[in-house]
DNA sequence: GTCGCCGATCAATCATAGTA
DNA sequence: ATACTATGATTGATCGGCGA
């Protein structure tokens, strides 16, 4: 199980972490389609142009999240309400999806 | 007609609230491979096979040949490798769906180019 | 009725990037 | 430098739907 494991050793995966904004329009998604997180082709090649990668990187990441959000909710508790205040201010204000203020602090 | 009903958690329809919705129950069964029942065998049920180099090469050297398999080529190969004709037919089905996606990835567009290292 | 395939997804794992 | 966590990718196998 130890010379079996080398495969080639993969040259394919030098990951490279995906930017902060590319993060923030999925989370965003994810967060504000919870009841069911499951992007059409369609919105998935939307969410790939818009965080400038693949739709299959995409399909990914949504793949990774949804395993593990629900292997442990409670680790994503708080990303989760972060998310969850963005998506009602958005509505709130008006339809802005912008980074600009995440928290609004008026109270 | 309803709206979306799902989740089950009662209580708590504040919008700060992650309920537990539908999906994220969703277990899957166990990989059946081989017999999940008696048949005293080295098929480990539930278990991820771990195809060995070798398996994977002869799989791959058949898939360049024939991106489909007949029944008795199936058979064959299964034998020789010591796999289950399911496991050989699912291997061929996530290689085609392996090979479709390099196909479709061929021109991407990751629009990405800050600093190449 | 059965069987293989497709498309999407799951679930476990690998290897690496990021962080403490 | 050293250990641990977060994360993207890979992959054997499952689920649901189709068509022969």
């Amino acid at each position: 199980v130890m010379i079996l494991r080398s495969r080639f050793l993969d040259a394919r995966r030098k990951r490279r972490n995906f930017s902060k904004q590319a993060t923030e329009v999925l989370n965003e998604y994810f967060y504000s389609h919870l009841s069911n997180p499951y992007p059409s082709e369609e919105a998935k090649e939307e969410l790939a142009k818009k965080c400038g990668i693949t739709v299959s990187q995409v399909s990914n990441w949504f793949g990774n999240k949804r395993i593990r959000y629900k292997k442990n909710i409670g680790k994503f508790q708080e990303e989760a309400n972060i998310y969850a205040v963005k998506t009602a201010v958005s509505v709130a204000q008006g339809g802005h999806s912008r980074t600009s203020s995440p928290t609004p602090p008026s109270s | 007609l309803s709206e979306d009903k799902e989740s089950s958690c009662s209580s708590e329809p504040s919008t700060l609230t992650p309920r537990t919705f539908d999906w994220m129950k969703v277990k899957r069964n166990p990989p059946k491979t081989a017999k999940v029942s008696e048949l005293g065998l080295g098929a480990p049920g539930g278990l991820r096979t771990n195809f060995t180099t070798r398996q994977l090469t002869e799989l791959e050297k058949e898939f360049h040949f024939n991106k489909y398999l007949s029944r008795a080529r199936r058979v064959e190969i299964a034998a020789t490798l010591e796999l289950n004709e399911t496991q050989v037919k699912i291997w061929f089905q996530n290689r085609r769906m392996k090979q479709k996606k390099r196909e479709r990835e061929g021109g991407r567009v990751p629009t990405a180019s800050p600093g190449c290292p």
